[in-house]
DNA sequence: TAATTTTGTTTAAACGATTAAACAATTGTC
DNA sequence: GACAATTGTTTAATCGTTTAAACAAAATTA
């Protein structure tokens, strides 16, 4: 590789002092420095195509205008979008991104949280799957800026921004009772997550609120880490008998993708078998003959706030910050 | 943020110079060094939570084990599926990847690559979109090690890893010429990007050579950067005539879901009435009535190939490395 | 036993920036 | 004209590693 110009080689150019080509291109002391010579030294910098050295920037100011964050699964489109907004919202603010993705393993989040600050990341927005909470209690006790995002753990004191998943889920079974189904069922996550296990909570006390049903005969679990494993079986337990259910919410566009797909198989009629209605809204679901009604969750506004949260508790310790954002029932044909 | 534990600490604690710590710790001069002391360093290092300062470590060594990765767009599934492999396969190398999305936007393409250089990484994974051919030809002035992935520029010479997308349209054609279809229509890219010029190229070839039908009277674009914009326009302008089309070629993913969603609202009946061959599998291929038939880009090859190449080319330079892999013919129920 | 080699460790410079403090030259004040 | 204030710039230390070179002590050789 070319050897890089370094603000030695600008001040050896123009015949000054490093100090004053770092003071110039940082624009700090400008009252006092002589303009021509200023300008001089930003002409060179830009004529020997100079460009900061944030290696050596970053051991001086401990600072390396990075933030590292950690999703479930980078290829779902949920976490991709986010990334997305992330991104965008971090550059805006002159930080860079580390995206790494935990596939739900804790192994591979704690390693991810080595790796990140490893690379001394400025703080951290994540994703945090189950066994999480030693690592996350390590971040508070080394005062390391983090916010958590769609999920978190309601026994630590964290900033955090996700869905009000409880509100979201009694919506989502609520525009089905008012539609008229009658035995309404759930695939949810098998899964100790918090915010997921909020979804089947609030699932479980809208049916009991509103149609005086008790219990969870008709809610069913999947593998968070692989769905497909026995979605078809679920389903079945729910269909394949003699009172069917009518209904049924999906807490996850994963699962809903993979439902639909067994749903297709069985040739069952959406709606007029079967109502269906997830978390989550995909492009995809457009492909289904009868576009899913679903509940919408904020993404731009959670990504925007999560990153604001964190760039704070970056520039300043700041008091927590905490965010349940309201999902939005998005009727379509589907129910 | 609480004061990180450095090699002085470990020194300081153990009663040795930082150069002996660092020595252990990186295992080098292993001969020499007494087996006591150094099991009281590492020791010492694991009770006081010791993590290397990479951001002094690279200053000193040039090096940050960092590869920048810039997809065209991370929001479609086609990067995020790439991003996870080459994220993967660069830690097993101990790499860390940074992810960038240029949404087919020069300027942002261009900021991203800055971005990267000012951050020093080891090396580029890019899939550059038009008007990127002066940056690359930087980057190579720059001796910056780099691979190209999906998108190449046949102007120059660099390496890259892309899909046969001539021969791969070609299967597809031929595919549809096989199935009896007669009057075979494409939708493709407005743009310039080679890659996806051969995908075009490919099914005018295929045509000529299997059908004896000259020309592109049959063949539409879409804006890359916009594909809702005038899709639907376009498949009007292939249906809504005297004699419609009896088949149509996508050029990818994106192209395929939002005609298919038109398709869905125009009633129309695949296959019967309508082939649909794409480029690109997508698991909700499956939610369409009528799975597509569709050419299957080998990505985990590509991601392995591509990261393989560039860690290569960054340990020590190496002769040029391009591959042209064959894509899949994966034949289900839209031809 | 003196000279040499080996072993175990330290010293010190370097990477490229930032920044407080020092300094010289100029300008202003009384 | 002496002193102070301002202006413009440089000096030098520092961040936390790495690593060649130096060094002292112990072991080996002649």
């Amino acid at each position: 590789m070319v050897k890089r110009v370094s603000l030695k080689d600008i001040a050896k150019e123009v015949g000054v002092s490093s100090a004053l080509v770092s003071y110039v291109l940082n624009e700090k002391k400008t009252g006092r420095i002589d303009k021509i010579v200023a300008q001089t030294i930003r002409d060179t910098a830009r004529r020997l195509n100079y460009r900061t050295n944030q290696i050596a920037r970053s051991l001086k100011t401990n600072r390396t205008n990075t933030i590292g964050f950690i999703v479930a699964d980078i290829s779902n489109p949920f976490s991709s979008s986010l990334a997305r907004i992330v991104e965008d919202e971090a550059a805006k603010n002159n930080y860079t991104v580390l995206f790494g993705s935990s596939d739900e393993n804790a192994l591979k989040f704690q390693n991810l949280v080595e790796i990140f600050l490893n690379r001394h990341v400025d703080g951290l927005m994540l994703a945090p799957g189950e066994h999480a909470e030693a690592q996350i209690r390590y971040l508070q006790q080394q005062e390391i800026p983090f916010v958590l995002i769609d999920r978190y753990f309601p026994d630590i004191q964290t900033n955090y921004v996700i869905l009000d998943n409880f509100q979201a889920a009694h919506t989502a079974v609520s525009h089905l009772v008012n539609c008229g189904y009658k035995k309404i069922g759930m695939i949810g996550y098998q899964s100790s997550i918090y915010t997921l296990k909020e979804r089947t909570r609030g699932y479980l006390s809208a049916l009991e609120s509103l149609t005086g049903v008790m219990g969870n005969a008709l809610l069913r679990e999947v593998q968070i880490d692989d769905v497909e494993a026995n979605i078809n079986e679920v389903i079945d337990e729910l269909l394949a008998v003699d009172e069917p259910v009518d209904a049924i919410l999906f807490a996850s566009n994963e699962i809903a993708l993979h439902g639909l797909i067994y749903l297709n198989e069985l040739k069952i009629k959406v709606p007029e078998q079967l109502a269906i209605i997830t978390f989550d809204g995909l492009a995809s679901w457009d492909l289904f003959y009868a576009p899913l009604t679903y509940i919408r969750q904020p993404l731009q506004e959670m990504g925007e706030l999560a990153t604001k949260i964190l760039l704070e508790n970056i520039e300043n310790t700041k008091q927590l910050q905490q965010f349940n954002l309201p999902g939005s029932l998005i009727v379509r044909a589907s129910t």
